[in-house]
This record gives structure tokens, C-alpha cells and sequence, in this order.
RNA sequence: GCGAAAGUGGCGGAAUUGGUAUACGCGCUAGACUUAGGAUCUAGUCCCGAGAGAUCGGGUUGGGGGUUCGAGUCCCCCCUUUCGCACCA
């Protein structure tokens, strides 16, 4: 929306006319989709049902409005979700973001937040840093609410802790600043407007600097004071910056013996240090200068006297907490809902009325989809376009038929890329959101492709829709995708940074696949971007190393001309017959590891062997022929151009894409006299060729008359003769006696 | 700080299971064909030493130790790089 702004175009076009261009330069790729099965997310055919959807999950409370604090991105002009704010910043623009209050829509992944977890253990074909990052974006803990009474209040102030062992070690508690009970807390502060103005002034400070590991900790006493419920004893309220509003309650409880932050903080403050765990010598709390953490045996906190840290002593301190009402067990998470409302117009709309006596009311099925209305007003200005069309807000109540007004809010896109594989199931199905026979059959994705900036936010989005879907009856499994392959991405050197980035458009170090395409062809570019490297990796273009793709391609094409040059007959045509079994085999086997840099590589080889051949005339030519052709069979996924033209002028008349893959024989791939390796005490001394199947007398018998092997040997014996079949054989020696 | 992955020629990278390290390509060097060549072909190209030479000897997969007849590959310690998380109570 905002680059069809920037040009001064309608969205919807700018969208259809990028899906024209782009589909004309993978035909020109000669990449193959079945383009019947095409879907584009934002045709109201498929938002539909994101509206069906939405209405769905509103029906079970899965969807909710609520104010909140969100993150505001002020370039886009809109909100986003937590996975979209990388480092404070906006995860499309790059600008930092902004906290605002409003009312929005959510979804409630948190319910799925354990299954999420769960699942990830079944998910054995993902990366295991993909998994990792799930877990930490996730982000359980295991611990306990604990409730330290406020009088001057008359309120009790709720802390999370996961150490409820060190309770009898809080010495103060801490609030975020934006805690709600703070205003009250600091109502009768001596010093309330500087105190105030300090709050406002950490609220203000951007998230990514307040959180920034060199930001010193900073913190204000309230003057107000809590209950110990462990200790019966009055420990000081305090306000602190490092306390995040966001996690737990917003508030702590501070164990400075047993936690290297509240340790830090207190000594700053100059606040009291309480042991709970003891170490064998008598530890001075005055003198500690690191936490005791994960050791020691508790004293002076009856009735848990003696018990030493571990999990147990959690377990046992929790049921104590909860018989006296101080507390009770919880698990915490990292992760939140997610919020899906954008104040954008290139959406869909979130299919909801506002009725002044029906209140809040969902849009019935049958009046799907609420189109997006095309005649609407760009102005750049802040505010969504579609609040300012009076003909999509003005409705009518479906309930009442009363005067009523539409959400102008559209989701967020990921809501659209979290579904869409069941889409292709059955892409133009008007009556379901997709056909869930069809998805009992084909579910789930065996192999999905996609880069690691997705690790969190579709792959984690795209699970919690599969598990609800699954809820829902309408698929049969939890998981979307079995196997995920992370690729890696290309890189190139940047004129405008000087450095090696990521090739991008806004980089401007892009290669122009046209021109490349017109220069030296769509199969130049498909073998060399295979050629490059391990596709998992990243890879640095360069625009060199595409020559040699290029020549490669050029040879294979001379190569046709040279067939005729052959003799009828020839000597070494078993050679060249196992060096074409030999490149079937690897071709296919890395083809199916994804090593196509290595296919490439092996039909390099097979290449250079038939050139050899051709040059030297030592295969004939029905021997070379063959060989040509699997060449060009093995060749066709990389380059089809090229090999669907070479196939043709060999005379076949049955396409390449319709005759079956070349199979290897094993038993060809033998050689009658093998080359062995002779080693002496581990180093390589000769080779000798002895029969493929001699026994390893044999063997030793013509290793021992090697003469380089015999001037090794010379003042030592034979301790042992180790053999490796077909490949090697070592004799340790030591000296003669 | 925590977690994960990875360190192999001038460069991109090979080496499914412990068994000839440096395949394949780029680049470079020399030569051929050429008015010319960012075209094509041929030969060479890890390092050190000896030799006119084919060759021969030694060394080498970030560093150090270990297991093994044998280690780029397995184990331990260290160094470096990249990525992710990071005041998460």
C-alpha cells in the first residue's frame, strides 16, 4: 500500500500488476507451477475466508477486542504484533516504534502456547535453531504468584517469581513504572511532582534504550512499604526501570542474595541483603559480591530449615504458600496475543458491525465476503483510507436492520499466509474455506522451503492456525509441516555500503535477471544459483563465477556436434559406461540430500569424461551417444532450455519432461582391477592394481612386491596387515628384533 | 552473559559410514588459434625442500592434547567467526 502511494497508483493494481510481471519471470525461468491451482490472497474469492475464519474463532472467544498497550510503527501508520518488532523496530520499514493505547483485535494464540511448545519435540525435520527460537519467543517459565500486602493501600501487590525458595530473602519489592498501583502508592510522596516527572520520563524512553544492555539501572523509592508474608517483616516499595511492565505482573520481588540484579540494585540503593541459602562458611550478606545461586542449604527460614536448592525445595515452598493463601503455582510466558488489526486499507476487513443498540455485532456467513470497497481516497495522511469511505462505513445492523457502522480495521496479512497451503487443495471451491477429505488425504506438507526471517512469525502463526483448525474438526493432524528446509540467503557487494549485503532491491545490488537471461540464458542463471553452494548456506553472487556456468553449458551444446567424430568401435567403453553409471548415482543421490551444487559438480565430471572420450577416440560412438543422452537427462532440471533442444535434435521425439529418470547398475559400476592404496604405518606409499575380487593373500602378495613398499620396510617387520576392501591396505610395522 | 552452528588453497566449495584431503568451478600462469579477444582449446596451479627431468622426501583441514593401524570426520581444552536470545524476575 505504501509503494503504490509512493507512485501514485491504486493498491489493488499495483498488487495485480507485480503478480504479472513476476509470473512472466518465472515462465522465463522456466520454473513450473500448476498455475490452474493459482490462488492471490487478496481477491476477495480467498479473504472470504479470513472473514469465515475470524467469524469462527469470535464465535469461540478466539478472537477479542481489547485496549491494550500496542507498538505503533509511525511510518507505516499502524500497529503490529510483537513477532513483527525486531529490536524496537518495525520489521518491514526499519522505524522505530512507538507504544500507543488502543482497542484491537487479537487472536488468542496464548491458549496454544503449550501445544505450540509441545509439538515443537514431534517436529524432528525442522532445524533445531528454528525450534529454539520458537521455544525462547514462547518462553515458559514455571514458578509462582506471590502476595505481599500493601496497608497503606489496603491492597495486596502480586509478584511472579520462578525462586519462591528465596522469599524469606525479599528484602523489597520493585514495580515498573507503569504499574497500575503506582499512582496510588506514591499519593503521599513528600516529593510527588519530581517523582512523577521521573516516572514519565522512563515511560517516554524508547523500549529499545530502556532494555539496552549499557542503560544503567535506575530506581526511586515510594516511600510506601509491602508485608513479607514469609517473614512477617515491612520491606520497602520500590520503582525501578529494569522491571518490564510486560512480563508477569510488572512487578518483583527483589532477592538481592540469590539474584545478580536485585544484588546489583541493592548496592547501588544501599538496600538490605537477606540469606535464605547458606554456604558452609559463614557468608556475611554485607560482603557477598555475587548471588548465591543454585547452591547451599537454607537457614533461619523455619519450617524449610536444612532443605538444599533444587527442584524439589520449589515444589515443597509453593504447597506451603498456597495452604497459607500467600500464593499460588503459575506458569508464565514470554509469548502474547497476537495482535491482527492494521489501520490499513489493503486488507481484508475485519467482518464486524457496530450497532449504537446492538452493540458489537460479528457479520452473518451468508453476507461474506465484505469486499473492500476500490474507490477510495490515498491522501498519505494518518488515519485508514477506509474509515473515510462512507459507502463501506455506513451499514446497516444485521440483527436490528438499525443504522450501523463498519470496523475499518483489516488484518494482518500473515493471517492470510497462515492457511493458504489448504487453499491449493481445492483453490476454487465457493462453498468452503477448503475441501477437509482433500486435506485428510494430502496433509501434512512433507517438505516446506522457506527462509530463517520466518522462524517466528509465519512458521509460528501457521502452527497455532493448523492446531485450531484441528480443534475445529477440520484437519486431521497438528502440525502443517513435517520437514522445513532453511535456505540460505544470496549476498552481494554494495556500492552504495561498500560492504557484502543481502541482494535487495533498496540495497541496489541486485542482478537484473533479465538482462542476465538475455545475456547468457535462463539456464546460465538456474546452474550457476544451484552451483553457487549448499543451498542452506548463504552465498555471495559473483558475477565471475557465472562465466563458468555458462561455459559448462556451451561445452554440453559443442558436445552434440562432436558425437558423429566417434569410431564405430573402440577399446575403453567400459570406462566411459562406469563413469556414466557412476554420475547417475551421484546426481540422484544429491539431488535427493539437496546438494545441487554436487550434482552439478558430478555432471561437470561426466562432461569432462565424454569430452576425453571424444578427443582421444577411445569410446565408440553408439557408447558416447548414450552417454550424451543421460547426460542431458540428468542435466534437464537444472537447464531445460537447453537439453529439451538437445533431446530433439538427438531425434527423440517423446519430450524430456515425460521420459523417466535415468537408473544406475550397480554391477556397472564395478571394475574388473582396482587401484589400492598402500600404506606403511598410515602413510601412502604406492598404489597396485590387483584383481577387484583377489582375496587378501593375493592382495598382500603383490603389496610386499612393491618396490617403493619393500624400501619402507627395510629393518622392520610386518606387525599387522589392516585391510579396507576396494579401497586400501596399511601395514604396521616395528622394528626387526 | 546464555544458546546454536561453523572454521579446509588466492576465492566459492568437495570428501554419505573414521580409509588416497583439496573433487567441481572461479581466478591466476604459460602456450595454441588469432588483426584483436572479456571467445575457444591445451597444459599447469596447497606449502616447503631436493632434482635438468619424469619424480622423490617432508608438512598441511583455526590452535593444543587424546582415542585409533588410520582422524577434516570421534572425544577433551582453547581461539575465532556468524546467527539467535538477552534486566523475562
Amino acid at each position: 500500500e505504501n509503494a503504490a502511494i509512493q507512485r501514485g497508483v491504486h493498491p489493488k493494481d499495483w498488487t495485480f500488476s507485480n503478480i504479472k510481471v513476476m509470473k512472466e519471470q518465472f515462465k522465463r525461468w522456466g520454473i513450473l507451477y500448476d498455475w490452474s491451482k493459482e490462488i492471490a490472497s487478496c481477491t476477495p474469492e480467498y479473504y472470504k475466508w479470513n472473514q469465515w475464519l475470524f467469524l469462527r474463532m469470535h464465535e469461540k472467544g478466539l478472537a477479542y477486542k481489547k485496549k491494550a498497550p500496542v507498538n505503533w510503527c509511525p511510518s507505516c501508520r499502524t500497529v503490529l504484533a510483537n513477532e513483527q518488532v525486531v529490536e524496537g523496530a518495525c520489521e518491514r520499514c526499519g522505524t522505530e516504534v512507538v507504544q500507543r493505547d488502543l482497542e484491537q483485535w487479537f487472536f488468542r494464540i496464548t491458549d496454544y502456547a503449550d501445544r505450540l511448545l509441545d509439538g515443537l519435540d514431534g517436529l524432528t525435520g525442522w532445524p533445531e535453531k528454528v525450534k529454539v527460537m520458537q521455544r525462547n519467543w514462547i518462553g515458559r517459565s514455571e514458578g509462582a504468584e506471590i502476595d505481599f500486602p500493601v496497608p497503606s493501600v489496603g491492597e495486596k501487590l502480586t509478584v511472579f517469581t520462578t525462586r519462591p525458595d528465596t522469599v524469606h530473602g525479599a528484602t523489597f519489592l520493585v514495580l515498573a513504572p507503569e504499574h497500575p498501583l503506582v499512582p496510588r502508592l506514591i499519593a503521599g510522596h513528600p516529593d510527588r511532582e519530581d517523582l512523577e516527572a521521573w516516572i514519565e520520563g522512563v515511560r517516554n524512553t524508547p523500549r529499545i534504550q530502556r532494555e539496552g544492555e549499557s542503560t544503567p539501572k535506575e530506581g526511586r523509592d515510594t516511600g510506601a512499604v509491602a508485608m513479607n508474608p514469609a517473614t512477617g517483616e515491612e520491606i520497602p516499595i520500590w520503582i525501578a526501570n529494569y522491571v518490564l511492565p510486560d512480563y508477569g505482573t510488572g512487578a518483583i520481588m527483589a532477592v538481592p542474595a540469590h539474584d545478580s540484579r536485585d544484588l546489583a540494585f541493592a548496592r547501588q540503593e544501599g538496600l538490605p541483603v537477606r540469606l535464605v541459602y547458606h554456604l558452609d562458611e559463614d557468608t556475611d550478606p554485607a560482603s557477598l559480591t555475587e548471588p548465591i545461586l543454585h547452591e547451599g542449604t537454607i537457614r533461619n527460614a523455619p519450617p524449610f530449615d536444612g532443605l538444599v536448592d533444587g527442584p524439589e525445595t520449589i515444589r515443597r515452598f509453593i504447597s506451603w504458600l498456597e495452604e497459607n493463601g500467600w500464593g499460588r503455582g503459575k506458569v508464565t510466558y514470554r509469548l502474547r496475543d497476537w495482535l491482527i488489526s492494521r489501520q490499513r486499507y489493503w486488507g481484508t476487513p475485519i467482518p464486524i458491525v457496530y450497532c449504537e443498540t446492538c452493540g458489537t455485532v460479528p457479520v452473518p456467513d451468508a453476507q461474506l465476503p465484505v469486499e473492500l470497497p476500490y474507490d477510495v481516497e490515498f491522501t498519505g495522511r494518518e488515519g485508514n483510507p477506509l474509515s473515510r469511505s462512507k459507502e463501506f462505513v455506513e451499514t446497516k445492523c444485521p440483527k436490528c436492520g438499525g443504522p450501523a457502522r463498519r470496523e475499518t480495521d483489516t488484518m494482518d496479512t500473515f493471517v492470510d499466509s497462515s492457511w493458504y497451503y489448504l487453499r491449493y487443495l481445492s483453490p476454487r471451491d465457493s462453498n468452503r474455506i477448503f475441501d477437509p477429505e482433500l486435506a485428510k488425504k494430502w496433509m501434512s506438507v512433507d517438505q516446506y522451503i522457506g527462509g530463517i526471517e520466518h522462524a517466528i512469525l509465519h512458521l509460528l502463526y501457521a502452527r497455532f492456525i493448523c492446531k485450531m483448525l484441528y480443534d475445529f474438526g477440520f484437519v486431521t493432524v497438528e502440525e502443517p509441516f513435517l520437514n522445513l528446509f532453511n535456505q540460505g540467503m544470496i549476498t552481494r557487494f554494495s556500492e552504495k555500503s561498500g560492504r557484502i549485503e543481502k541482494m535487495s532491491k533498496s540495497r541496489g545490488n541486485t542482478v537484473s535477471p533479465d538482462e542476465l537471461i538475455a545475456e547468457m540464458g535462463a539456464d546460465t542463471e538456474r546452474v550457476y544459483t544451484l552451483f553457487i553452494g549448499p543451498p542452506e548456506k548463504e552465498a555471495e553472487w559473483s558475477d565471475e563465477a557465472v562465466s563458468g556456468a555458462y561455459r559448462f553449458l556451451q561445452r554440453v551444446w559443442r558436445m552434440l556436434e562432436r558425437l558423429p567424430e566417434a569410431p564405430p568401435t573402440a577399446p575403453a567403453d567400459a570406462e566411459l559406461e562406469r563413469e556414466r553409471h557412476a554420475a547417475i548415482q551421484r546426481v540422484t543421490s544429491s539431488m535427493e540430500r539437496f546438494s545441487f551444487n554436487t550434482a552439478v559438480a558430478a555432471l561437470m565430471e561426466l562432461s569432462n569424461a565424454l569430452g576425453r572420450a571424444l578427443e582421444e577416440k577411445t569410446a565408440s560412438r553408439l557408447r558416447c551417444e548414450e552417454t550424451f543422452d543421460t547426460l542431458v537427462r540428468l542435466l534437464h532440471p537444472m537447464a531445460p532450455h537447453i537439453t529439451e533442444e538437445l533431446w530433439e535434435r538427438r531425434g527423440y521425439t517423446e519430450g524430456l519432461l515425460e521420459s523417466s529418470w535415468p537408473e544406475f547398475d550397480e554391477a556397472k559400476l564395478r571394475r574388473a582391477r582396482i587401484h589400492l592404496v598402500v600404506q606403511v604405518d598410515g602413510k601412502l606409499r604406492d598404489r597396485v592394481e590387483v584383481d577387484a575380487d583377489a582375496d587378501e593373500k593375493e592382495i598382500r602378495a603383490s603389496v610386499l612386491e612393491s618396490p617403493k613398499v619393500r624400501e619402507h620396510l627395510a629393518g622392520r617387520d610386518v606387525a599387522k596387515y589392516v585391510l579396507v576392501p576396494g579401497r586400501l591396505m596399511n601395514l604396521v610395522t616395528r622394528r626387526s628384533s
